[in-house]
DNA sequence: GAATAACTGGAATCAGGATTCCAGTAGAAT
DNA sequence: ATTCTACTGGAATCCTGATTCCAGTTATTC
């Protein structure tokens, strides 16, 4: 129950084969996150790993930790990427631009969609709330540019295309982004 | 391998206790798909329906069966509902009123959209595919009358509305659907 | 109201997957 | 080089949930 934490710094403890196999663990189950079809389970991940299925329980305390931290690094770039996104152009071409990202990112990562219900994960939620925020705040920027119409609650238009982006992205279907990111955002706008 | 399609007629074998065994645990697991939260595991079901495990098992041949059996009696009066639409008022109307009853519908069913993964639910996927063929065809009558955008393919359409009205009503958020409704419709729309 | 056969409850079994355990191995320290 | 200990592989175990089995019960038939 203590080195745990510590993924490659902090000197003290953990060995080096343990480092490594940390290492292998996280890149075998981010590997598996981006395939649609693949299991998931601890033993394909030790499979993929080329490690031993205790060995990759152990190396983040349970199966639930390694995927809060596979997905984390996975999410963390996204989040990181909104923010910038918060700072240029104007703010509903900014939202356009971060959604399409958004979308592309995800179904890149179709396995983020499935295999994670029922698993604890909150570091990923965390970064999930984080995302969130940064498309509250594209959106009140919108807004108060009058690029969104102002009888839509803020929280609501966040809500909306929060959960319609997720839905476009794991359907993973070709050229249903740009349908949805031209009728959406088209949608959005205050009305003719 | 017999009797096990007859829900209530066809007076051969099926004992009478038997008629209403079937009945209660396909009530049970009905109403279990209406709660969000809720298991959906046999035992959850039997303990619902006051019945053994065994027996529910039995009753459609296997949980897949039953659970398929209790999706599709939710499932197919909206396929029917769809038709009727079909026949009345101006064909965007008539795609609005659909959605706003599929969203209110889906909400009331949370447990729909959750819990049905690893299934195999053939009678299930029947009627979503008529389900996608009653929006498609509205979509079609309403791109004819040019109530949407002729730069977008009906068939993309379809699935950008399913996939995001599927989304809308498993967030099952107040006031949502309103608002997916409003943009989703406007965005759809020929541009200005 | 017997006799028969279908059905039932629930315990036993099976299945799939996460976790734990431990004998063996390999990094670290001197 | 030797000792010490952390770490490893993978078998054993545990857990959860579906299915099967069977002794007992209940509907049906005559």
């Amino acid at each position: 129950m203590e080195g745990v934490f510590h993924l490659s710094s902090e000197g003290r403890g953990l060995r080096a084969d343990a480092v490594r196999n940390r290492r292998l663990a996280l890149e075998a189950a981010t590997a598996l996150l981006a395939e649609s079809g693949a299991p998931l389970t601890v033993e394909a991940i030790a499979t993929r790993a080329g490690l031993g299925a205790g060995t990759v329980v152990r190396a983040f305390g349970g199966k639930g930790a390694l995927i809060d931290a596979a997905v984390s690094g996975l999410l963390g770039p996204m989040v990181e990427r909104g923010r910038d996104l918060l700072g240029q152009g104007r703010p509903l071409d900014a939202l356009r631009a971060f959604l399409a990202e958004l979308i592309a990112f995800q179904s890149a990562h179709h396995g983020v969609n499935d295999h994670l219900g029922g698993l604890d994960l909150p570091e990923t939620a965390r970064l999930r709330a984080e995302l969130e925020a940064v498309v509250r705040e594209l959106v009140v920027r919108a807004r108060a540019e009058g690029s969104i119409r102002a009888d839509l609650d803020p929280g609501l238009a966040t809500t909306l295309i929060g959960e319609t982006a997720f839905a476009v992205a794991r359907a993973a279907s070709p050229g249903l982004a740009e349908a949805y990111l031209a009728v959406m955002i088209d949608g959005l706008r205050p009305p003719v």
